[in-house]
DNA sequence: GCAATCTGGACCCAATTGGTCCGGATTGGA
DNA sequence: TCCAATCCGGACCAATTGGGTCCAGATTGC
């Protein structure tokens, strides 16, 4: 499975919920962990990598908290996947770096992932947070259910 | 980083180096393992994924070997890496089991990433095995070279 | 000056993955 | 008939990665 870390289903979250509670002011990382069910401290260090990609904006002191520095709307899930998982790519072979691979000589896929990699950023690209979060609820799948 | 395992990254070097190799007959795996420059027991694991999706067939015996099933070029990378890593999906909480996640009555995004998953699936259907082997040769990257 | 809050980092534990190995089954040839 | 070569299925171990926690410091408002 193309695995994407947890950390950024949760950015998801939180960001989604910060909208929510935001009023033109800020939200406390606390409240945010109460609102979504996560640990504070999680909820803190996906904070404080979003802040640090530029999609929130922490102030600090007594009335501190977060505030989105734009709508979910016009955040692109890309820049989520980017600020926490890194460049989407999908292996390390792929940046057409060297040294990395000891069969460098003999692998005939080196730099090759290109096209695989480029589909999916244009398939990611236009999909916004608010997307996600504006997605038809759960519908339980009867098969599933069945099939226990 | 959108991380596939390395598993999937051999098993495309195998199998482009199995249609190479193909003269009709059969290839075993030692041959490949020394052709694409990996350790013999991971090409072996790599071919019995392989064969137990059913995109290589082994023969056993004296004179058995690895045979593809068909072309490369008729063979979607998407089933390669449904073979070994398994579904597409990007999220565990994807597929709407139930039970997975503690904080599911709190989750926002649960059963949402659908619309993602579906784009990535769309992104990559209609891309072979042959056309990662027929992809441009690497062009080292000058840029790379130069900031060092 | 004090309390509340973000910031940045180090740190540990668990889980997944990469990789190896071995016994058994099967097939072809001597 | 026997033997060697090969696939097959599984168990097994080591290591890297990621999830999660915590703490000291900086900043701000009261």
């Amino acid at each position: 499975m193309l695995r994407l870390s947890k950390l950024t289903d949760y950015a998801v979250v939180v960001l989604t919920r910060l909208e929510e509670a935001e009023e033109g002011g800020v939200t406390t990382a606390p409240v945010l962990a109460a609102a979504t069910g996560l640990a504070e401290p999680t909820v803190s260090k996906v904070l404080k990598i979003l802040s640090h990609a530029g999609l929130v904006e922490g102030r600090r002191g007594a009335a501190g908290g977060y505030r989105l520095t734009r709508a979910i709307a016009e955040m692109p899930l890309t820049e989520v996947i980017t600020a926490i998982d890194g460049p989407i790519a999908l292996t390390a072979c792929v940046d057409n770096t060297f040294g990395l691979c000891d069969a460098e000589a003999t692998c005939p896929v080196r730099g090759r992932w290109d096209p695989v990699n480029d589909a999916i950023r244009r398939a990611l690209s236009g999909i916004s947070i608010a997307d996600l979060a504006a997605a038809p609820a759960i519908v339980p799948h009867p098969e599933v259910v069945a099939a226990e």
